[in-house]
Order: C-alpha cells, then structure tokens, then sequence
DNA sequence: AGTAGTCTCGACTGAGTACTCAGTCTACGA
DNA sequence: TCGTAGACTGAGTACTCAGTCGAGACTACT
C-alpha cells in the first residue's frame, strides 16, 4: 500500500470517527508514519483530503449497490425494494465507520460551500433515491405495489430507513431488533390496501 | 435580559449553525458584548455552556408539547398520532436553528463522555418516544389502530419523521412538500388492512 | 462612608493548529 | 557514475483558541 493510500485509509476512519475539525493532520501523520509535509505534498489541503475520501465512499457504496443488483433476482417490485432496503441496512452495519461519515455534520457544511462535495453526496442520495424509485415503478407495474408518487415515495421510504439506522450508529437503539417492522412497515405503506394476500391488478 | 441570558441564547444559536468546536468563545462575546471572562465566570467552560443550552432546549420542547398536547382535543389514537406527527413537524420548522442542534453530531459525542449531556439528550427522546406510544396504545384501545409492539412502532415512526426533519434541514429536500406522504403512511403502517374505512373492533 | 459580595472587563498565556519550505532520499535512464 | 524527477521529510511559521487573572464597577446592607 502506497503513503498516500494509507493517509487515505487512516484520515477516512479518523474522519468518521472524530470529525472533520477534531481529527488534526498531525494524527493522521502519526498513524500512517508518513511525515506532515507527505500529506500535503499529495493533497493541497486538508479539505481536498476530505473530498478525495468522500469520492472514495461514493464510489464505493454505488459499487457495492450495483454488484448487489446485478447479481440479485427479484420477482416482483416489491422485493426489489425489500432487498435494496436491507442491503441498505447490511452495508450501514458493515462499513459502519464509513456510513458514519454520512450522518455527520462536516460534509453538509461543507456542500454548502465546496461544489465538489456537494456533488458527490448528492450523486450518492440520488443513487439511492433512482434505486428504490425504480423498485416502485416495477413494483406498479407488476401490481405489487399501489400507484402513488414514485419520487415522494421514494424519499419517505429513504427518511424512515436511514432515520433507523442514525439511531443506530449514535447508539440510541439497536436498528437490527427493528429491522422486521422496517420491512413490514414500508410494505404497508406501498402494498395495496385491501387483502394482505392477493395483489389487485393495475 | 442580563449578560448570562444573552450569553445563552447567542451560543445557542451559534452552536445550532456552526457547531460547538466551530464557534469561538471569543465570537460570544463579539456578539453579546460580554467579555471574555464573563462567560467564563458564568460558565465554568464551553462543555460546560453547552449542557446548559442542551437543558434550555430540552425544557423548552418539553413544554411546547406539553402545552400542546393539554390544549388539543384528539377523538382517537389515530388522531393523537398525527398531531403529534405534525407538531413535531412544525416545531422543526418553527424553531430550526435550535432543532438542528439535536441533528448535529457534537451532541452525540458529547453524550458519550458526559452523562449529564446524555441524560438530557435521552429525555427529549424518551419524551417523544412516549408520546407516540402513548398515542399508539390509545389507538389500539380504540381500535383505531392494529395491535403491535407499541415501542417497536414508536421507533419505527420517529425514524420516518425525525429522518424527514433532518433530510430538510440540510436542504436534501423540502419536508413540507412530503407532509402529507408522511401522514399517510404513518396511517398505513399503523392502521387495520382490512378495509379503508370503519375500524375493525379489537 | 465602609464593606462585602456579585458581576464585568479585556489583555494575556500557552497549547495547539494548518500549512510551508528547503532540503534529503531513492530509483532509474543515460 | 552522474543527473534528475518525484516522493518524502520535519522543523519552522503564523495563527487561533479556551481559559486565567488582577483590577475595577455596581449593589445592598450596616
């Protein structure tokens, strides 16, 4: 693993785990045994380090998004959705310390002033808005899921799961013993009203 | 007003923009035109000015709901819910600059290594936590809503709503524009599947 | 007037902080 | 063997910030 790689790696957890302002060069310094001037010397300043590591988490999430999507089979809208919202959850839990940087303050203060940033993290909430947008759309179409607004829909169902998993990481309850009532939930909010069996046709 | 009480109420509204680490003692005093020591005589340190801006804000919310809650009539459980849901909503709205500071992560971390801090942050939550259930159990007396698991529901509604707040106030979306997606779903999540209308009797 | 307690002041301190820069090291081609 | 370009170094700089301190003002009571 190269210097840079590694101030990557060490700025990106510390980042997370203490915040933009918190984590001082000379941690990451520390941590990585690469010299302050080496920081700098790769990227121009401490904010262009913190850009460079949310265009990584960008790229990464959608990667593990589109892997996910392509190697997974859904048989009807409704299960599309099912499945991106709990891998949602899994990948919240897994790279949680990465997730984390998403639910802090630093990176919206940041948007408002820093193009860059903003466009990364709203390349990553478009993503996964297109995502469960999309499952909607197939879910009407097949008749699994009722017809409303697919985009509101879409931002409700995004603010109840990712409300659920801030509670989470700041430790307010555990979002895994919610995890089935999440489920349940978003599927009453787009399942057809009538019978709990038997999907109505469009 | 005197010097303590202005002292307050600018580092309020300081740490809900800036962030705690972000404003300086000496910015406090710029603004209130106190001097530096005075904080300092008032307040022991900035942890220490923050806690009791935390306190301000959980009595004061506390109060608003209570006052709310006394003066509102509701016919049902059901009915109870969405006013709480929409008073939650307008006082996001109406007092954001002090709502963003439950959004932000300072107060999380803060809450880890100071029990008071996290003492207060718990009751807030608590606070609302047990309204909701409040209002759930009441519905299910009624019949106005299905049987569930009262506290697993009132997480599962907070996340919606409190995910929907914080989407907004970082200008993602406008919540108002989801409100009433918001409250039909809460009904959709909580409401017998049978039949649109006429409650079914428990 | 005298005094004690409360409150206010703002220059000052010292511990950090982001960032710089002059120069070292290493790999590699000529 | 030398020249050179790029990676790397770390002491130094200019600056910010929480918190201190000694002095003085205001108030209330004797």
């Amino acid at each position: 693993m190269t210097k840079k790689d590694s101030i990557l790696e060490a700025a990106a957890k510390l980042f997370s785990e203490k915040g933009f302002r918190e984590t001082p060069m000379t941690e990451i310094s520390r941590i990585t045994g690469a010299a302050e001037g080496t920081i700098f010397y790769h990227f121009k300043n401490k904010e262009e380090l913190f850009v460079a590591i949310l265009e990584d988490l960008k790229t990464h999430i959608i990667e593990e998004f589109k892997s996910y999507t392509s190697r997974a089979e859904f048989k009807t809208g409704l299960d599309m959705l099912e499945g991106v919202i709990s891998f949602y959850v899994y990948l919240a839990e897994t790279m949680e310390d990465r997730f984390l940087l998403l639910h802090r303050h630093d990176i919206y203060e940041l948007a408002e002033v820093n193009p860059v940033c903003r466009g990364h993290l709203e390349e990553i909430f478009t993503y996964f808005l297109d995502l469960i947008e999309q499952a909607i759309s197939r879910g009407q179409e097949d008749g699994s899921i009722r017809k409303t607004d697919t985009r509101k829909m879409a931002w409700i169902i995004l603010s109840m799961v990712d409300g659920l998993v801030r509670f989470n990481t700041f430790r307010l309850y555990e979002a895994g013993a919610l995890y089935n009532e999440l489920i349940e939930s978003c599927r009453r909010i787009l399942q057809h009203p009538i019978s709990p069996k038997g999907a109505m046709n469009a």
